[in-house]
DNA sequence: CTAGTTACTGTTATAATATATCAGTAATTC
DNA sequence: GAATTACTGATATATTATAACAGTAACTAG
């Protein structure tokens, strides 16, 4: 869902940041610094966020930072659901349930650039219905809604 | 739904034509040369293509032909709902049903590469139920789910 | 039918996104 | 502590898409 005004982003943040370490080491993986700030880049907002975007960022502070640094960590992130990747967007989200196995769904604003990571039920559903309908096996699911969120509504 | 192994597809192509003949008629808009072998291009089979493909098979036919020029055809065939952008392959595939007022949704073999257009109203329904839900206003929906297609199943 | 206008195409340049490859460094294993 | 594996640095290049301006074809009005 969207973040209401009120929302402390901080500890979105800071809990996110957790979710990832204690994930790595479950996981027997190494969370790096560099990987570990990647990740803390991309959940400065809930906007979606370019991987030249990053770059950007990471070059303003190790000035040695190139493609390659960023798409690795991406893809190390992506590996372990700790981020998913916006295909309408070519851009990257943080997600805050990385441990658990759910397909993900997108509602994204058009108004302010949030994007709402949603796990709907009825939805799946419907998917693997019309799968089955169909004889397709379903590996991966990218579902992607476009339009205005509550706040960016005009009333 | 996926094409079956008897499938005339030099039928499709004829037919696709037609349809975009008369549309084009229709809503007063010019389907000149260009235009129309772009989308006879796309239309060559039921893979989405990407632009620099037909841009390179342009390229056999009219040495001129740049970037550019294939991308203004991309973009006038998808105003028109000719074509449709999958988005997660940054390709184009042709549309059967350019004059009707419809929601697609993609499946997409990672077999032999070949996506079948379905426009399931269950589906549609789960995410007007979702996005209400979200109080989120939808403009425009990207529904694409990879897997494998009843021919390409190792069964 | 011709001047004026709009729409389409040609052409050159560049932006934005992503990967290949090889070399060096740090961490883990035994 | 040497061998191995994983990570990062560095350079080059591939892939996808757009900007900008000039020339040509088609349509519109008188
Ligand atoms: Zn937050
Ligand atoms: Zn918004
Ligand atoms: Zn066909
Ligand atoms: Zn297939």
């Amino acid at each position: 869902m969207f973040q209401k005004n009120g929302h402390n982003h901080g500890r979105c943040i800071i809990s996110a940041m957790k979710i990832a370490t204690d994930l790595c080491a479950e996981r027997g993986v190494r969370l790096t610094a560099l990987r570990s700030h990647v990740l803390e880049l991309i959940w400065q907002s809930h906007q979606p966020v370019g991987a030249y975007e990053l770059l950007d960022i990471l070059k303003s502070e190790r000035r040695n930072a190139q493609p390659p640094t960023i798409y690795r960590a991406l893809n190390f992130l992506l590996n372990l659901g700790l981020i998913h990747r916006i295909e309408s967007l070519n851009a990257y989200v943080g997600c805050d349930t990385p441990h658990t196995n759910h397909n993900t769904q997108f509602l994204i604003c058009s108004g302010c650039g949030a994007a709402a990571e949603i796990s709907d039920v009825r939805l799946d559903k419907a998917i693997n219905a019309l799968a089955k309908d169909a004889k397709f096996s379903v590996k991966h699911r990218s579902i992607e809604v476009e339009g205005q969120c509550p706040n960016c509504q005009v009333s």
